[in-house]
This record gives C-alpha cells, structure tokens and sequence, in this order.
DNA sequence: CATGAAATCGGAAACGTTTGCGTTATCTGT
DNA sequence: ACAGATAACGCAAACGTTTCCGATTTCATG
C-alpha cells in the first residue's frame, strides 16, 4: 500500500541514497554501470519520486492555482482548458479553485493556495475589490490577473481591452443604424464592467444616443440570470430599443430565450450582440453576433509571464491589454426603422 | 518574499516551535494564555502553514487528482465543476489534469498524481484499455472512476446506466413511430459507447429494426466533429432514417448545424436526440431532446465513496449505476412516414 | 613510481512540520 | 506537608528527498 522510497532501493541495491538519487536526477557524477543498475531496480520496484519530499527541500512545488470565479462557465472553463495546456507544456500542474464571486472565499482559496506553496497563481478577480483585499498575499507569491485590468494596480495582467470593445460594439450597432442601445447586464461590483459602461457611455456620448440599462444584482453571469432579467424587461412594451448589447454572451443566451418565449424575433424585432464568443454563441439557430476575446492569447501570455516572474525575472509588471474583436454572424441586422424610412 | 516559519514565531515568542505547533493545531496541551499571544504573533507576522511539510510528516496531502478525458467539454466541464464543489466541502483540493483521450497520457498523468502523493484519485476514463493498463497504480491509491462502467473491474465506480438509457431513448423514437433509426458517433475504442451500442442493437432486435451506424473514428466528441460526421451522412440522398440517435449532445449540436446548412430541418425532416443533457441542449431555438446524465449525483458519490476509501473505508468497491432520464424537449417529433400514411 | 586530477560514491545536513516522550512546575487529596 | 497526579512545555526523531562536502579509488602524466 505505501510507496517505495530512495532508502528501499538503496537497500536493495547495496548503495547510499543519494547515489540512488543522483541514477534519477540524471547527474554526472555517477558511473553509468551503476545507474543501469539502480535504474533497473527502480522499475522492477515501481518507485516514483516523491515530489511533497523534492518540494520540501527544492522549495518549489511545480504546481501553479488558478482562481476562477466559477469553473460552471462557458468562458471561464475554455480559459481554463487553455491556461491548463500551456501550464502543464511548461513542466507545471495546475490546483483549481473557484472564489464563486465572493471577495471572503477568494481570500481563503488564495490563502490555501499558498500554504499548498503553490510557484505561482493566475487569477480571474471576484470583483473590483480583490487586489485591495490580496494586496499583501501578493507581495508573497507571483501572480497575474485575467481579465481584471485597472490603471492603479501595481501586478501583472492581460485582459481584452473592454473599452475597445465596446466601442467596436457600439460603432457596429450604430451603423446598422440603431440609435436606441441598451446595455444589458451592468454589474456594479465588477471591474471589467466598469470599464465597458465607460465605453459605453463614451460612444453614447459620441453619437447622442441617451443611455438605457439593465441592471444585474447577481454577482454573477450565467445563461438563467440573463433569461430572468430579459423577461423582465420584454415585460413592459414598447421596447425603447431596437438593440441589446449583452455584456456576456452567456446573458445573451438567456436574452434570446426569453424572446423566443415572448414573441419576440431576433434578429428581425431586436438585434442582439453579446461579448465574449464563447463556442456556442456559433451554435446552429443561435448565430450570435459578438465581440470576441482572445482567450487562448490570454492564457499564453498569462502563462508566459507567471512563469517569467517564477524563473527569477525582475522589472515592471506586464500589463497587456489585448484587442478585441468583432464576430458578425446573424444576430444583428439593419435598424427596422431606419429600414421603414427608407422605404417611405 | 519567503514565508515564515513555525522556527520564526517559535523565536520571536520565546517558546519552542513544538508549542508553536500546538497552538496552531488545537491542541489540549498548552496553556489558554499562551495560545492566544503565540496565535496573535502568528496573525501579525502573517504565518500560513506549509502544507507541504506537513504532508511529509502526516502522510496526507489532502488532494484529490481529477483526470479527465478533456477539459473544454460541456459534460466534462459540469462534471467538474460538482466535482470540485464536493471535494472542497469534503476538505480536499483537487488537480486538474487532462488526459487527452490518450492512454499513454492517462497513464503519465496518473503517474504524476501518485508523485503529488494525491489522497485518491477519480478518473474518467480514457478508453476501454483504461482499467488494464492502470491497474498496477489503482493498487497502489484510492481511486474510482465515473462514467466508465465494466462488470468485470475489480474497481469503484459510478456510471450512467449507458444501456438503460439507449434503450429509453429507442422505445421513445419507436413510440413516435420511427423505425429507421440511426446510431450516431459510435466509437470503438470507448466503454461507454460499447454498452450504448449494446442497448442500440438489442432495441433494434427486440423491434425487428435494421440498425444504422455512422462511426466516429476519432477518439473524441465535439460539436466539430459532429459537425463533419453530419456532413458526410447528409451527402447521400435520400436519407435511409427518420430519426437520429446522437451519442452525445456535442455531437447532436454538430449534427442541427449540419443539418441547417444542408436545408434538412429538424425536427419536421429528422428528429434528433441528444445523450447527457448538457446545459446548452436547453437553449432557445435548440431546444435539444436528450438521454439525461445525473451529474451532479454522479459526482457526489463518487467522491463520497474516495473519501471513505481514504479514511480507510474496507469492503467490496461500490459499483454504481445511476438510472437516466428522458427529457423531452422539441427535437423529437412523431415520424413523418408514419403522419403521411394516417392522412392518406 | 610518485603526484595530482578526475571519477565515483558515501555521509550528513537541510527543508518545516507533527508527535511521542521526558521534564518541570502546579495542583489535588489526605 | 507530602505523595501522586496532572498540566504545560521543551527535546528530538521522523517524513523522503536534494546537494554540498569529503573520502576513496582510478587513471594519466611526469
């Protein structure tokens, strides 16, 4: 039942354990006679090093925590899937924690993590509070934020620029010729979404569009809260608007099922345009128009830079902040009333 | 920007670190006093237990390995996502690792768990040969699988009754009137999907219908290459089936894109249904008739089961089998052939 | 053959914690 | 007041590994 250990094959092969050692780790100060020999009993034996031991003296465990705000998430577990393939291409095993939004548990889960001695920690921030809140935890152990930018944070991210993206956002709808946008999903506690209500206000101001908002009290994003809060607003008609701009393309989902329920056709009543482009906004029927992040860049630069900062490099945080991209597919068309006057 | 020891409280309190350790821990042997200004000088200087060092000496890790076959995958991602959640509540952390549907990675990665001296592992596994050629390592730590079910794995584990659930989905196609029923994405190399195709044949013997198989020759599923696969069938006209029957619900997603851009509508031309119930089989405009997968208590119990395992629970493995659920949705409708021959 | 360098290996410390055991001081009962 | 019990704490071993240092052997070179 218990592992075999460096001192049972140094036993069984009549030498010190640390020539054992020294047949594993592949140094050269050791006959090759003998690390046949010693590499040979180790198969026959099944040994397996014991890296809780390595740990103890390398003072590295190989191991990197990713914090996420949910794992049940289409944007999150696809940042997940890739920060999990470059880790591990790095020679490192990832711990997955989820804060579940909440500023205590991240605390806690950030703390675990370090007591676990975790080389380094990529981060999706619980709200704009968290770096406030593991500012000392973070003078400890090397960490990078996702997808939580701010101007005054003195630590390691990449994020989409959410700014730019929501201006892309905004241009795009305006084109096509609406002027009546609302901005569904506005979470006050978030700082991504801050900076996309700044965008947003931004380009309202631009083209002297009156902003209109729908507010999400959860602290968190999913398909169902986005059903709830659409079916809430198609209940008081008219629609003051001819355009939806979701703040998440999960919200987005929830937005066109509750048209679909109430009589409501997108593209052809509303048109909606989501962020994120999670894969299935580019399901069959659904065809949902997004911005996109570029989730597998973030990751790698992520990656690239905690392991950077692990390995010993010095100097300014990296604070990179990527484009954003617009994805047309079906889910937005052409204004119906600029359509109605030009037919007039 | 190292972390502080038990030896540095130990010194800066005047007391040994044993008492140091003591107080941290609980213990009855230290003095009420004592306690509290060791415990104070722990808060001021910021002292987190190494949980590595701690691991060396107790024999535990608190870890558990999760090895799943892909990690950007609807069911997998669910999955773990309970996974996590009951772990946590159990105490234990879990490592995330992927085995790509590979065996040889399966088998690296299992490897590495048992490095990582992780408490027990729980292992989707990655094809039929998975129990064979892990069976050396499953000696050696608690493990149970999910959602590969085997009468003759001398093993724990939890699954989705796989035939029972087939044969559901058949009785409730015929009793729609269809008779020329396609398998969809039967895979050879995996567990599951044998007992699946199983179900399929003794279904199609029990009602004198010929069986149809379109195979996936990849060793994995996604929408993508339910996409592909769709494609191909769709080539050849006029289709030799009313209905589908998707292995998955990533595949049938692939299946209703393919099946949009050929001009073939489902459900009026084919009916479609899907197998786990993944989250987006529920979206608006999909509305994805599926074969249910009890997730959430599929994971529930296997930890439940790994925990007791690790405390030392004796006695027979727990060999699972969950019954499924049929959930009607609308991709599912009665056989056209059977509604023209009423009217005529 | 003598000398020194290089090759090969053993010994032992160290990583930070838990815990059994021994020691001292304090308390209880008579 | 004294024996014995109990409370409070220090000491040291142990977990399994890596690595520095020293010891021994081998070997080439003069």
């Amino acid at each position: 039942m218990s592992y075999v250990t460096l001192k049972d094959i140094a036993k069984v092969a009549k030498v010190s354990y640390s020539t054992v050692s020294r047949a594993l780790s592949g140094s050269k100060e050791i006959s090759e006679a003998t690390r046949q020999r010693v590499l040979n009993i180790c198969r026959e034996m099944g040994y397996t090093t014991d890296f809780v031991a390595r740990s103890m003296v390398t003072g590295t465990t190989n191991t990197i925590g990713l914090i996420l705000t949910s794992v049940n998430n289409p944007f999150m577990s696809e940042l997940a899937n890739y920060v999990e393939q470059y880790t591990r291409a790095a020679g490192y095993n990832i711990i997955l924690c989820s804060s579940a939004h909440e500023l205590e548990q991240e605390q806690q889960v950030f703390q675990l993590l370090m007591g676990r001695r975790a080389d380094g920690i990529i981060i999706v921030p619980a709200s704009q509070g968290s770096y406030a809140s593991l500012e000392t935890f973070i003078k400890k152990v090397p960490t990078v934020f996702i997808s939580g930018n701010s101007r005054d944070m003195p630590v390691s991210y990449v994020s989409v620029d959410n700014h730019q993206g929501i201006v892309m956002g905004m241009e795009y709808l305006i084109s096509l010729g609406h002027r009546d946008i609302l901005y569904f999903g506005r979470r006050p506690g978030s700082l991504t979404h801050s900076v996309r209500v700044e965008g947003y206000l931004a380009s309202c101001g631009k083209h002297g569009l009156n902003a209109q908002f729908k507010d999400n009290t959860n602290n968190f994003t999913s398909i169902h809260n986005g059903y709830e809060l659409a079916k809430e607003l198609f209940s008081h008609r008219p629609l003051p608007f001819t355009a939806i701009f979701a703040s998440s393309d999960t919200n987005a989902l929830g937005i066109i099922k509750a048209a679909d329920e109430d009589g409501i056709r997108v593209p052809e009543d509303i048109s909606i345009l989501g962020f994120d482009n999670i894969s299935y906004a580019d399901l069959p029927k659904i065809e949902l128009s997004t911005i996109e992040q570029p989730k597998e860049m973030m990751a790698a630069r992520a990656v690239e830079e905690l392991v950077g900062r692990i390995r010993g490099k010095k100097g300014e945080p990296l604070q990179l902040i990527l484009p954003p991209k617009l994805i047309k597919r079906k889910s937005c068309v052409k204004a119906v009333q600029e359509t109605a006057s030009l037919q007039s």
